[in-house]
DNA sequence: ATCGGTGCAAACCGTTTGCATATGC
DNA sequence: GCATATGCAAACGGTTTGCACCGAT
């Protein structure tokens, strides 16, 4: 099964799980975000839309988005401030679950993931009585590339 | 020494070294954050000066902020969106360092550190070369009060 | 005296929303 | 047919900024 189509499965059954309808936009909107690599804001999603000649409006992608983080599509990251005041957005289904590093110089952002972080973690939520749900680290610094600069 | 005249020495320390100057809005803003418990915003701070009486307009309140955290002594926080939008902030300097877990059903927010979750991002960062400035870790669930709840 | 700081109000800009129309189911 | 979606443009709201005046060094 390919990538677009799984994820328009797993959209559409949340939405009809929701009463909520799989439109022509609605479609759009996911082969958009399938179009795009690495992290996007909604303005983006909706330029890369655009782009392939396909029309939706920006409330739209909006409202879309909305939905897409609420199925598990997509979600809403938080790495560095280079994007002042927009959110920031990378796909999630399908992929595994990582960590960010942010390149304070160069704005890279390098993904990783640590079993024995998560571990870790694990042990901390359970000591404190924390039932966790989702977390994101995000750690700021200079990247290999940028140290071997100077 | 007192806490209020260390942030007072560390923030005259920075300014003089940038060529900026000590006013007496930004030794207002100082002790309103001084005042405050917890994370803050923006607006938070400016209104805890003017309970105090002090009055210090809301852009300069933005604009010191910035020094603020430039100098180490506020540093901005990422926890939930609950405070939707907005910016928020906690007092740094002279604080340990931590990490944060924020209940999705309160919004109460636990604060926590562990030596050796630091330790392995330590490790990580080595590994891929990247050199650690600053990180933080944001984890989302239930809190111990309300899974009682239920 | 000079350069930075402040207050005010307007500008900014990402995001949200009211409303009239369109469309899945 | 009815409830939900969409597009448009206006509204929102936190933050930033231009400008005229003020004040620290």
């Amino acid at each position: 099964m390919r990538k677009t189509a799984q994820h328009r499965a797993v959209f559409s059954g949340y939405l009809g799980a929701q009463n909520l309808k799989m439109t022509r936009e609605r479609q759009t909107i996911l082969d958009g975000i399938d179009s795009l690599r690495g992290h996007f804001t909604a303005d983006d999603l909706h330029l890369a839309i655009v782009r392939r000649k396909a029309s939706v409006s920006r409330a739209t992608v909006y409202r879309a988005l909305e939905h897409l983080v609420a199925s598990g599509i997509v979600q809403k990251v938080y790495v560095s401030d280079h994007d002042r005041g927009k959110a920031l957005y990378e796909r999630a289904h399908g992929r595994a679950h990582h960590e960010h590093m942010n390149c304070v110089r160069c704005g890279r952002i390098v993904e990783f993931s640590d079993e024995a972080l998560e571990r870790r973690q694990e042990h901390l939520c359970r000591r404190l009585g924390f039932k966790p749900i989702r977390h994101s680290l995000r750690i700021e610094g200079i990247c290999r590339g940028c140290r071997e600069e100077r």
